[in-house]
DNA sequence: GTGAAGGGCCAC
DNA sequence: AAACGTGGCCCTTCAC
């Protein structure tokens, strides 16, 4: 494929071509960087296309000589030079409009580029790879990557093989500018067929939703998470002593169990290996259950002290390693902060995960959350929304007794308890409390009698009459979630309220499959749909922290943490939860939505 | 040595 | 038999 385009390399020249595209509805955009990390590199060439014609931007000559930090040294970076340079006026500024919308192809990364080294936002985005993810919808093995979709919706291919050179180069090949200006050029050709697909299987809403994130969750990601070294490893230190402790008292109580002791004293047992523990334990005559999970050992804790001290000491293992030394590598030094990964569609549900730390899965217990602070001078603002799923399926299902429970504003799981008992909600005991939450919960994931049965340490027959109690007392959430049961058998999908679209296959002649398939048909919507919500708070938040103090840190799942200058500790409570309350209401009308808000000087309830 | 699979467990 | 949804990370084990 022959292209036209023109490599840009001075300032008049570049305010020329900003001019040219500056009208276009759509503009292929990519950059090429000498790193992946963008605290760790700079940014070689910015490309703009509208298809026809197409401009490769030449930033080391826009740097003065301070461009080429490839080699390493911090000192050489052009970050600075190039933020400052009014050369680069026209490009931040075709770039940071919302007129024409920029393709990219995970534009999340290069949005994250153009914000720190050009210090601009990318204005609109439409990003390819996400929209891939939504139409292939959690089926099939079919690969997102630019070259697959260019082999899928265009039938060409797409030579990747410059991706990975030298971008750092003194000066680039005429095959490296070739290749960065072709895969600008090919993004409004890309765009048209994916978008018919787009429309085709109406994930329109739902691509709108995730396009307007990409921008909000760059910048998290820029900005970091602040941690408190000297916090964590105090903790560390303490779990460490108690872990040593454990396991020695462990590995004692456990070769009482082996057969034969060596003249050395009783072989050593690897702790962390449930084979070899659970020879040890067996060889204690202890009735093992058919795994050593927690869950199952409990039950034999208080016969057993040695199970009791397995127990402990898997607790403070885990901690040490998921939980350890290793959090504090993930600190970039240029920022002294946590810079996670956070992959926007990462369930096909539409969920986020989060990877290197993730930080969706820190222990709840203050001892951990502490060690996330404000630095000083800061705030955080810490906001999550109440019973978001049990919400979404009341609003789904227009149960009124249901929809009641949340209108009346008392303790969730007491009303729920008291519509189900028949009492009155003052007269709920703990126990019947305990009951009606742990249902509350367990419907939004399919549950089933004997699950709820045997977790709530009921007989089958008690199980499946409180069930029924519960059903009786919310009949058309019962009803819903029936339908849902029912709808996948042959629509074979299920649907969140953007319209976000989950695949679901499954062999109908095996009814664990099946079961499988129904459970989520009735998960997905209501999991999806907090999504959406919280995707969509995001992009509004987004929009009202812009040009004050206040910055995103961190997501999880249902929960948003905004740190900010103590000074504007008020105003940004007031915009974040104006925010989640806007988005909320937005796809949950029935229903009232209620956001819990507080500030603090540490990640903690 | 490297990588995949499986068990286990942290979060919502 | 199977058994309530979504992830990621750590460990051991086992194949290459």
């Amino acid at each position: 494929m022959e292209i036209y385009f023109e490599l840009i390399r001075d300032g008049a020249a570049l305010a020329r071509a900003c001019g040219e595209l500056a009208g276009k509805a759509f503009l292929g955009f990519d950059v090429e960087t000498t790193e992946l990390d963008p605290y760790r590199g700079d940014v070689r060439l910015v490309q703009l296309s509208d298809g026809a014609n197409t401009k490769v931007i030449d930033l080391k000559e826009f740097a003065g000589g301070e461009w080429g930090s490839s080699s390493g040294s911090r000192s050489g970076s052009s970050t600075s030079v190039l933020r400052a340079n009014p050369e680069l006026a026209p490009l931040r500024e075709l770039l940071s409009s919302t007129k024409s919308v920029k393709i990219a192809h995970n534009a999340k990364f290069d949005t994250k580029w153009v914000r720190h080294h050009l210090g601009c936002e990318v204005g609109a985005v439409y990003d390819t790879y996400l929209a891939s993810v939504l139409i292939s919808a959690g089926e099939g093995e079919r690969r997102h990557g630019l070259a697959d979709l260019v082999q899928f919706f265009l039938g060409r291919t797409l030579d990747k093989s410059e991706q990975v050179s030298d971008w750092g180069a003194e000066t680039l090949s005429q095959s490296q500018i070739e290749y960065a200006a072709k895969d600008a050029a090919i993004m409004t050709e890309l765009r048209e067929k994916v978008h018919e697909r787009i429309v085709a299987d109406e994930l329109e809403q739902v691509l709108a939703l995730e396009n307007a994130c990409v921008m909000p969750i760059a910048e998290m990601e820029l900005n970091g998470f602040y941690i408190d070294k000297g916090r964590w490893r105090e903790q560390l230190e303490k779990v460490t002593k108690v872990q040593v402790k454990a396991a020695e008292e462990l590995q004692f109580m456990l070769s009482a169990g082996v057969a034969q002791a060596s003249l050395f004293g009783a072989p050593t047992i690897n702790l962390d290996s449930q084979a070899q523990v659970t020879d040890a334990l067996v060889g204690l005559g202890i009735p093992m259950p058919n795994s050593t999970r927690a869950w199952e050992l409990q039950p034999l804790a208080e016969e057993y002290p040695v199970v009791a001290k397995l127990l402990e000491y898997r607790g403070v293992a885990k901690s040490i390693s998921s939980f350890g030394e290793n959090i504090l590598e993930f600190i970039e030094p240029a920022t002294g902060r946590i810079h996670a990964d956070f992959r926007q569609i990462g369930a096909p549900t539409g969920r986020f995960a989060c990877s290197k730390p993730n930080l969706q899965q820190i222990p709840h217990e203050p001892e951990y959350r502490r060690c996330f602070r404000a630095p000083d001078g800061k705030m955080l603002v810490i906001a999550d929304y109440s019973q978001i799923e049990l919400r979404i399926l009341a609003d789904f299902s227009e149960d009124r007794n249901f929809i009641e429970a949340f209108e009346s504003g008392q303790d969730f799981h007491s009303a729920t308890a008291a519509q189900v008992f028949g009492i009155d909600a003052k007269d709920v005991t703990p126990d019947q409390r305990s009951f009606a939450k742990r249902l509350n919960f367990g419907v939004v994931y399919g549950l089933g009698a004997s699950r709820f049965a045997q977790m709530a340490g009921l007989s089958l027959s008690e199980g499946e009459s409180t069930l029924r109690k519960y059903f009786a007392t919310y009949p058309k959430m019962d009803e819903w979630l029936r339908n849902q049961s029912k709808s996948v058998l042959t629509e074979r999908s299920a649907r969140t309220k953007s319209g976000r679209l989950a695949r679901i296959s499954f062999d109908a002649n095996d009814r664990s499959s099946v079961g499988a398939a129904q459970r989520y048909a009735k998960n997905m919507p209501i999991q999806g749909t907090s999504a959406d919500i919280l995707k969509r708070a995001l992009r509004l938040l987004h929009d009202d922290l812009r040009g004050t103090s206040g910055k995103l840190v961190n997501i999880v799942h249902d929960e948003i943490i905004v740190e900010c200058d103590k000074a504007e500790a008020d105003e940004t409570v007031k915009k974040l939860a104006s925010a989640m309350l806007t988005a909320g209401q937005e796809f949950v009308g029935k229903v009232p939505i209620k956001v819990d808000i507080h500030t603090a000087d540490e990640w903690s309830k």
